[in-house]
DNA sequence: CGGCTTTGACCGGCGC
DNA sequence: GCGCCGGTCAAAGCCG
């Protein structure tokens, strides 16, 4: 119930200046009415829109290269089960409307993705600023890798994106009801790791979030023999 | 038997 | 300082 494969592209230059002081993040909606099968995921797999953590300046446009990218990756390398007719790719890539202040912290990357309404105050659904301010104050030495999150509607938890993962954790996340996966890549050397759980407004999206970047080409390339150079290059 | 999942314990950050 | 909570560890069990 857990390990991957299939094919993975996403251009990754985006994330390189991850973990400034101050990030942002965007949720880009994928075209409405699409299979789209962005990391090689399985027909059942739907997903809406990524969470990328924008750059520091360039925000919107970072984050529209970067759904563009994962459209073209999905034109180019369709399923065999799949149909992956896109609508005219940019014209529906929505920008960062709901980009805002935040830390590296990953439950930030899911209160991107859910609106969080916080105590049922839900006005303003995403953290007061002045309690974002306030983390930012507090100096987060740690180096996090750089990370974005999908949501995807799916029956299928764990997202089929071409690697190798192994479970090294599960949570009960409070204030939902399903439980929370912890992911790392099984590849020697390799510190990316996701976590996976469902939306808890809507169960039926699944929400993967990576971090980190892979220090190696897709576990299953062996068998995707055909793919295209531009292809070859890695998730991260 | 090796690789993987499960799951409770543990740890550190953060808010009060 | 204390308690809560998310993230990780690691022992035990499962499975091919």
């Amino acid at each position: 119930m857990m390990s991957t494969t299939s094919q993975t592209n996403v251009n990754q230059s985006l994330f390189e200046e991850q973990d400034q002081i101050s990030t942002q993040m965007g949720f880009i909606p994928f075209p409405p009415n699409q299979t789209f099968p962005p990391l090689g995921c399985h027909q059942s797999l739907k997903p809406i829109g990524a969470i990328v953590p924008s750059l520091s300046s360039e925000t919107a446009s970072s984050a529209a290269n970067f759904a563009e990218t994962l459209l073209s990756t999905a034109i180019q390398r369709p399923r065999e089960d799949l149909t992956s007719s896109f609508g005219g790719g940019e014209g529906q890539l929505l920008s960062l409307n709901r980009s805002r202040v935040n830390s590296w912290a990953w439950e930030e990357v899911t209160d991107c993705l859910m609106g969080k309404r916080i105590g049922g105050d839900d006005n303003h659904h995403h953290l007061g600023v002045s309690s974002m301010k306030m983390k930012k104050v507090k100096a987060r030495r740690k180096v996090r890798e750089p990370r974005f999150c999908f949501k995807t509607m799916s029956d299928v938890d764990v997202l089929d994106d071409g690697y190798k993962w192994r479970k090294y954790g599960q949570k009960v996340v409070k204030n939902t009801q399903h439980p929370r996966s912890y992911y790392r890549c099984t590849q020697d050397n390799c510190r990316v790791k996701k976590r996976v759980e469902r939306l808890a407004e809507d169960p039926r999206m699944v929400i993967t979030t990576y971090e980190g970047r892979h220090a190696h080409s897709p576990s299953n390339e062996l068998e995707d023999s055909q793919s295209p150079s531009e292809l070859s290059n890695f998730f991260w």
